[in-house]
RNA sequence: UGGGGCGUCGUCAAGCGGUAAGACACAGGAUUUUGGUUCCUGCAUUCGGAGGUUCGAAUCCUCCCGCCCCAGCCA
């Protein structure tokens, strides 16, 4: 049964909402899914995406799309659409929901304003070393800025000049007074406005002065009307400034932070700062590398939106730290692929193969179901000649006793064909390689098993030579050989596994893949998922990715070795 | 070390005082022209530990232990 649903069970964030409801706290549900565009989404958005518009459609709500474009240092319009292009193509709508907080700088500023009007807010002239200093440790109180107690005036002509930029950048900052002596030292008079002469790239040189996160985003939750705030742990010591600002400021209806744990999934990374070395230092081709969890990546690879959601909705949602076996999203994706993709046939590493007792100038157009469970999925004829090609792996000259395939006088199951009887290998005299295998065929075994009664155990996939597709196949494994890359000194570069990719070409593909299109899906049977890349693949030589293997039992059979 | 948070199967995760859901993984078996799929079966006498309250505790109380987050003019 696929579980291609986003039904969502109950966690508790919904409970905190059904409460809200019931309570009439909230009338309605408002959430927002705030990325900062200074990066690509990877799967740990998705779930935050999936969590938000899940929550909005369940409860029919909204949920805004907000670029939290406070610090223009990395922030550009190619993060802004590859993000509204992964969100779409997760299956997500925002409607004319679109927005940005730089669109709030005004009004942000005006409520900085309010603050200063309120005695809420000072300038300070202290340097960022100073600051640091003077916020004290852990153990020890901070100390009170000698900036601390200017007049209400004198905030509010060197705000307006910071504005003006009349003052060089980290010459002075704007910062809430609060408590230098709280114990959560988020609020010891956070800076909550900096002077940065750096231009935004949808602002431009308007604004020589940026909001903090702290400030900017409660408040933006507040103006567009958010009701839930969904947020990750690591913003749990940040609430009580969330809730401070939107006291101060906001009247009516207040907006509510909630925080759940982020995702880490294990063989993998999910780290900004690892994900853009990954690219940079060249280790991966790009954010849309098809080893890369970015939402990018996943696509390029084969995953279905579908996949990703499941995957989103069967790990859950709590507060605890977890890894999560990447095999529960393989699964997922298996799990839709299996259901949806037609299957085909392909041999990744060829060994010739000559049927002796088939007529050289024979060719049979054989019938094959595209889907095994699914007959609406129709059929396709393959070409069955005298040479054909099957796989390396499906040959050993001395096999175990389990090898239900060929060898040196065994017989096996061509899929969708004859049953085969291997007479001979021939090997190169030089290298004693295997280079090609004598067979015969049975002929009266096509509708069904040999009429003698002989089991045939073994069925084994095959391309005809001559109609072949040449193509590129890259196999495709995991990043990384540790479950957790950045454990101990966070150095990844010696987890890094070398076999991440490999690339096979010439590949054999049969007759009908000639149509597939960029982006379709197949399985090739007995051997996994594979995707049509859609940059690489060119008219004469299709590249094909390698979604995901198939389950594969005898590898554990071999592995135990007899 | 001060503050905030979290500890339920190998991994996620339900559970909200009435006697431990489900998923992945793993292990058996059946069916199979994919060693795939599908279908059965098994897999926490116990919930970080120790006390206590109660007829009854993973759920309530006390103490202890462990892990994560916070000292950016990042988000």
């Amino acid at each position: 049964m696929a579980t291609t649903t986003t039904a969502s069970s109950s966690d508790f964030i919904r409970d905190i909402i059904d409460d809200d409801l019931r309570r009439c706290a909230v009338s309605t549900v408002a959430t927002r899914f705030p990325p900062e565009p200074n990066g690509y989404l990877h799967i740990g958005h998705a779930k935050s995406v999936c969590l938000n518009f899940g929550i909005a459609a369940q409860y029919s709500g909204v949920c805004n799309l907000r670029m939290d474009d406070t610090d223009p240092s990395g922030e550009s319009l190619e993060f802004v659409d590859s993000i509204m292009k992964d969100i779409r193509w997760l299956g997500f709508d925002w409607r004319d929901r679109l927005f940005y907080a730089s669109d709030y700088f005004e009004k942000l500023y005006e409520f900085a304003v309010e603050l200063i009007k309120n005695g809420d807010a000072y300038v300070c002239e202290l340097n960022a070393d100073q600051i640091r200093e003077y916020r004290g440790t852990f153990t020890e109180p901070g100390r009170q800025s000698p900036w601390r107690s200017r007049s209400v005036e004198e905030n509010l002509d060197l705000f307006a000049r910071m504005r003006a930029g009349e003052f060089p950048d980290g010459s002075r900052v704007l910062r809430a007074k609060i408590d230098m002596a709280s114990p959560n030292i988020v609020m010891r008079d956070p800076v909550i406005y900096r002077i940065k002469r750096q231009p935004h790239y949808r602002t431009g040189m308007d604004w020589v002065i940026y909001p903090m996160y702290d400030f900017a985003h409660c408040l933006s939750d507040a103006i567009e009307g958010i009701t839930h705030s969904i947020c990750t742990l690591e913003f749990e010591n940040n609430r009580p400034l969330y809730d401070w600002f939107v006291e101060k400021l906001i009247q009516g209806k207040r907006p509510r932070q909630i925080e759940f744990a982020r995702l880490n999934l294990s063989y993998t990374v999910l780290s900004k700062r690892v994900l853009i070395e990954l690219v940079r230092r060249g280790i991966v081709s790009g954010w849309d590398d098809p080893r890369m969890p970015t939402v990018a990546g996943m696509r390029r690879r084969g995953y279905t939106p579908a996949a990703i959601r499941a995957f989103c909705s069967v790990i859950g949602v709590a507060k605890n730290d977890n890894l999560v076996d990447v095999s529960v999203l393989e699964h997922c994706v298996r799990d839709d692929l299996n259901e949806h993709a037609p299957r085909a046939m392909a041999v990744l590493r060829p060994l010739k193969v000559i049927i002796e007792n088939y007529p050289e100038d024979r060719v049979e157009e054989l019938e094959a179901p595209n889907h095994p469970r699914n007959p609406e999925m129709g059929t396709r004829t393959v070409p069955f000649s005298r040479v054909l090609y099957v796989e390396c792996d499906d040959f050993m000259e001395d096999p175990p006793k389990k090898f239900h395939r060929l060898a040196p006088g065994r017989e096996v199951r061509l899929r969708n064909a004859y049953v085969i009887q291997c007479r001979e290998a021939v090997k190169d005299p030089a290298t004693g390689e295997v280079t090609e295998l004598r067979c015969t065929y049975d002929p009266d075994t096509l509708e069904g098993p040999p009429s003698d009664g002989r089991k045939i155990k073994g069925v084994i996939h095959w391309v005809s030579a001559e109609h072949a597709v040449a193509a590129e196949v890259r196999v495709y494994d995991r990043l990384f050989m540790v479950p957790e890359p950045l454990d101990g000194d966070g150095d990844f570069t010696g987890h890094l596994n070398p076999d991440s990719r490999k690339i096979l070409n010439p590949c054999f593909l049969e007759r009908s893949l000639a149509d597939a299109a960029a982006g379709d899906r197949y399985q090739f049977e007995r051997l996994g998922y594979f995707c049509v890349d859609d940059r690489d693949s060119t008219e004469k030589r299709p590249v094909f990715n390698r979604v995901v293997s198939l389950r594969d039992s005898w590898e554990k059979i071999a592995a135990r070795g007899d």
